[in-house]
Parts: structure tokens; sequence; C-alpha cells
RNA sequence: GGGCCGCUAGCUCAGUGGUAGAGCAUCUGACUUUUAAUCAGGUGGUCGUGGGUUCGAUCCCCACGCGGCCCA
């Protein structure tokens, strides 16, 4: 027999000696009186005397995590998976079924205490257990104390696991709530309204990427996971919410990196009678303020970089920046203009050693120039404004310049984060866009934005002069929680079946 | 898609072409204020899967699976 299964039996027989005693093998409830974390919270720092004189009576429950015996006593210590509280159980303070019960007890078991708080000599502040019961066994062996779960993969397999055993992994996922929670307060108070659009639609649109198909069959119809709510939130727009955001799951059937999960937070918020400009500065004030309300401050360390969400951000113009860059790489003067042609964007990407994409223009190449050189760098966050107009099907042009856009993406910690425009409202112009993309598809460019006609019909109606940007959840939690790998911030990360 | 690395006890990890190792966990015993409790003694392994080479493979070779990192 294997040790596991050695293990496994011996706590089912725990659990019948527990049962033997009067315990119900699964009790339906337990009223407690307070949660680990809050006699932690309330507690930690009250010192044995005053606990003495109060005599703070409480009942807790939890999962042992560890145990202690000496015989005719031992130290339990008890996990509502935030907190950690020890538990002093002595023969002399039970009944006599409840101390044969805490010697039935397996690492991992469920129990319910109740008695008072005091400290141990050695200052621990422990509960005096006065009553003990049984609520639910743990017949698998758990990880070990000390160095925890490990393996990366178990880890994100059996996410259970790493949240009982690896304390740190349950402050990231805070941190990712209150992160979420401060973005939607931010917004509420300024006026703006959740709202909850299609997650499956006829039409993936809103965004250049792959979606995921499905089908409904009772209406027999073809269906796309989203991979954007742009659309139907300009729709709303239109319809007079004027201020409006959706913080929601998106899907891109797209490789797995340590920045990419096929399915995805994002926050997406449409502004009405604003441009890019001023969704900068509103950026600025938006990260900034969720910073310092989950981490206390406007600096993160992130790897070995400590990010400053500090206003302002550095503003990079994107054809300006490629080109620098481009110059100094290759020893010679490359210009901005040059970028703008097929043939010159081209040569410029084919000295570089950079693969230009099947049917594109030089936009999009001068984009895949700026994206190759700079992404890495641009640790502290960066706008990099003035998109080509190719790339941007959904942006409205420059006034003074209709091959560039009024678009601006934010990359931190060497990845983007955020992706912001004014909103292309002129319907003759939406469709011409659209009309482009299908050419791209035509060519090769399987990410091509598909036509929409209900949402070039919503234009018709009038959408006002708007500002519109997504914020990856997902990577902002990454860098707010200095994690490396976007699987660290999202509880079950689509990972391969085993079997 | 390509390259590199990993997969050994429940967990964390060593290891060698010749009977498979440690710590923790687990089991037995001692112990009524411990802190990775301590002390004594035990149990526990299809060495990721499948082939091949070999007298003999966990180790060498090939393929595959899953994961990680980097590149595209």
């Amino acid at each position: 027999m294997s040790n596991a299964d050695a293990q496994s039996d011996q706590r089912r027989a725990n659990l019948a000696a527990i049962e033997a005693l009067g315990f119900q093998a699964y009790p339906h409830q337990f009223a407690t009186t307070h949660t680990v974390g809050q006699l932690v919270d309330a507690y930690t720092e009250t010192p044995a005397a005053s606990l003495e004189g109060e005599r703070v009576e409480t009942v807790a429950a939890g999962r042992v995590i560890s145990i202690r015996s000496f015989g005719k006593a031992s130290f339990l210590v008890l996990s509502d998976g935030r907190c950690r509280l020890q538990v002093y159980v002595r023969q002399d303070a039970l009944t006599d079924r409840e101390f044969q019960l805490s010697k039935l007890l397996d690492f991992g078991d469920i129990v319910g205490v109740s008695g008072h708080l005091f400290r141990t000599k050695t200052n621990e502040l422990s509960i005096w257990a006065t009553s003990l019961t049984f609520l639910a066994k743990c017949f698998l062996p758990l990880p070990e104390k000390w160095h925890g779960l490990q393996d990366i993969e178990t880890r994100y397999r059996q996410r259970y696991l790493d949240l009982a055993v690896n304390p740190d992994v349950r402050r990231v996922f805070e941190l990712r709530s209150h992160t979420v929670t401060a973005i939607r307060e931010f917004f509420t108070t300024r006026g703006f309204l959740e709202v909850e659009t299609p997650m499956m639609q006829p039409i993936a649109g809103g965004a250049l990427a792959r979606p995921f198909v499905t089908h409904h069959n009772a209406l027999d119809l073809k269906l796309y996971l989203r991979i954007a709510p742009e659309l139907y939130l300009k729709r709303l727009v239109v319809g007079g919410i004027e201020r409006v955001f959706e913080i929601n799951r998106n899907f891109r059937n797209e490789g797995i990196s340590t920045q990419h999960n096929p399915e995805f937070t994002m926050l997406e918020f449409y502004w009405a009678y604003v441009d890019y400009q001023t969704l900068m500065a509103f950026t600025e004030e938006l990260l900034s303020t969720v910073a310092a309300r989950v981490t206390g401050g406007t600096s993160c360390p992130f790897g070995d970089h400590a990010i400053s969400f500090a206003a302002p951000f550095r503003r990079l113009s994107l054809r300006h920046a490629a080109a620098e860059e481009a110059s100094r790489r290759l020893g010679r003067t490359v210009t901005v203009d040059e970028l703008r042609t097929l043939d010159g964007a081209t040569a410029v990407a084919r000295a570089l050693h950079i693969d230009v994409p099947p049917g594109a223009g030089a936009g999009k190449i001068a984009t895949e120039i700026f994206e190759r050189l700079w992404q890495e760098s641009l640790i502290q966050p960066t706008f990099v404004f003035d998109f080509p107009t190719e790339v941007s099907p959904l942006s409205k042009q420059r006034a003074d310049d209709p091959d560039t856009v009024e678009r601006f993406e934010l990359y931190i910690g060497g990845f983007e984060v955020a992706n912001a425009f004014s909103e292309l409202n002129d319907p003759v112009e939406q469709r011409r866009r659209f009309e482009a993309q299908l050419e791209g598809r035509e060519k090769g460019d399987d990410e091509a934005h598909a036509m929409d006609e209900d949402y070039v019909r919503a234009l018709e109606y009038g959408l006002p002069p708007t500002g519109g940007e997504g914020v990856g959840i997902d990577r902002l939690v990454m860098l707010l929680s200095n994690s490396p790998s976007i699987r660290d911030v999202i509880l079950f990360p689509q990972m391969r079946p085993r079997d």
C-alpha cells in the first residue's frame, strides 16, 4: 500500500473513531461568534494582562493546520484561510470525549472551538479551549507546513491546496478584490453607470483578435465569446448613458504566456464629450488612486524595479519613438515619413529582422517596429500615443493628420495595460474602416475586424464625441502585487487537462 | 511552432549503469505553555508514460505526456 493510501486509511479510521465518540461526521452548521481573522485583527496587540481582565469568550472555527501534542495537552493552529490562531487544548479543561477527539484530529481537519483568549508563556495569542467539536474530515495529506506547496503545476491545478497552505496566495487575491472594488468606487463616484453587455456575440467586434466560437442550439446560431465589449458600450452611449463602464471577462483565442490567459478581465469605460487627452489625465488619476488605495502608496515593487504610479506618466509618440530607436539600431537616420510608406516601413522592418505580418500596410508595420523595439523597456508608466489609423479601426483621426488617430496605449512593467482613444463617431468613415479591415482579412490577417452593420446604424443615430478606454485588470493586479505571471493573479488559469 | 529545463515517498528535495535516500508528514511509545516542539523506534516508491540499448536502466538513447522559462 502506498503511503498516501495508508494515510487516507488512517484518517478514515480516525473519523470512524470520532463518530464512535458521538460526534457527527458531517455536522450541518456551527455558530461562531468570531472568525479567526476577526480575533487576530482585534487582539493581536492586546497584552496578556488585558486579556485576563477582559476575559474574551469566543466561538471560532477553522482548518487545523498544525498540531503539537504533549500527551495531556496540545496546541492546534486554526486557520480561517486568511489568519491563523493557536488553540490550547488541555485534558482538564475539556470533557473526556472532547479530549479524545483532540487526539483523533488530523492535520487538515475542520473543527470548532469555544474558549477564552489568553497568551501563553511565549506570549502567543491563543484560545484556551473549553469546548471542542468536529466539523469535517480531511482525508488527504496536506502539503508540508514548512515549504508549503511549491510545485507550480499543482498550485494552479489544485488552487484550493495552494490557498490552504500558502498564505501569500490569499493576499494576492485579496489585493485583486480590493483593486476591483477601488476601481468600481472610482467610477461610480464620478457618475459612471456600471453595466453588463453580451459575452456571447454574433459578431466578435471591438478588438483585433481571434475569437472562440460556440453555437446556440435553439436559435441554430453561431456565436462568439466576446473579444471586447466595446461596440455594445458605445451603443449605450448612443442611447444616452453618457458615462458607462463594465468590468468583465473577455476571451481571446490565442497563445498562453506569462501575460496572456485565454479569458481575462477588462475594465472598459466610455465618457461622452471628452477626448483622449482628457483620458490620459484621467488614467493617471485612476491608477495613482487605485494604487494608493490598494498598496498604501504610489510606488510598487515589480521584479527588479519600483514602479511609480505618480502622475504625470511619460508620453511617447509611436512613429517618432519607432524612428528614433530604429535610427539608433541601424546607424542611419530613419524618418517618420519613411515609416509612413509601405516600402519604407517594410525596408526598415527587414533591416531590423522584424517579420512583416501578412497583409500589413505601413501603419501596421510601424506599430510592429515600435512594439519590438520599445515594449520591454517601458517599465515606468508610459503613454504611447498617435497610433496609425490602419491599426485603429474604431478610433477617430487627428484633425491635422488622417493617417494618425487620437489613441494611446499605456505600457507599464514592459507590457500593455491600457488602450484608449477618441471614439470614431462618423458612420461613413466607420463603414470605410470596416471595409478596409475586410480587405486585410482577405489578405490573410485573421485578426482583422469584422463588419458590424448594426453598430454603423447606431452611429447613424449619433454618437456624441466620446473618449473610451480599456484597462487590463489582470495585468494591473500583476503590477500591484509584484506577480511575474498572469497565472499568479487568476485563481484558475487555463491549463491543458491532465488525463 | 522552435530551443532549453523539470517530472524520484503525501510535501520539499538529494542521488547512482548493479537491493532507492534525507527532512517534514504518517505509525508506535514518552511528554499539561509549545512555536519547523523534543526524544526513541518503525512504515511508506510502477524514480511522468511507452519503446530501445544492456547481463542489468530511475540513470544512456528515442518517442510521447504535463509543466516552466526564453524565442517566434
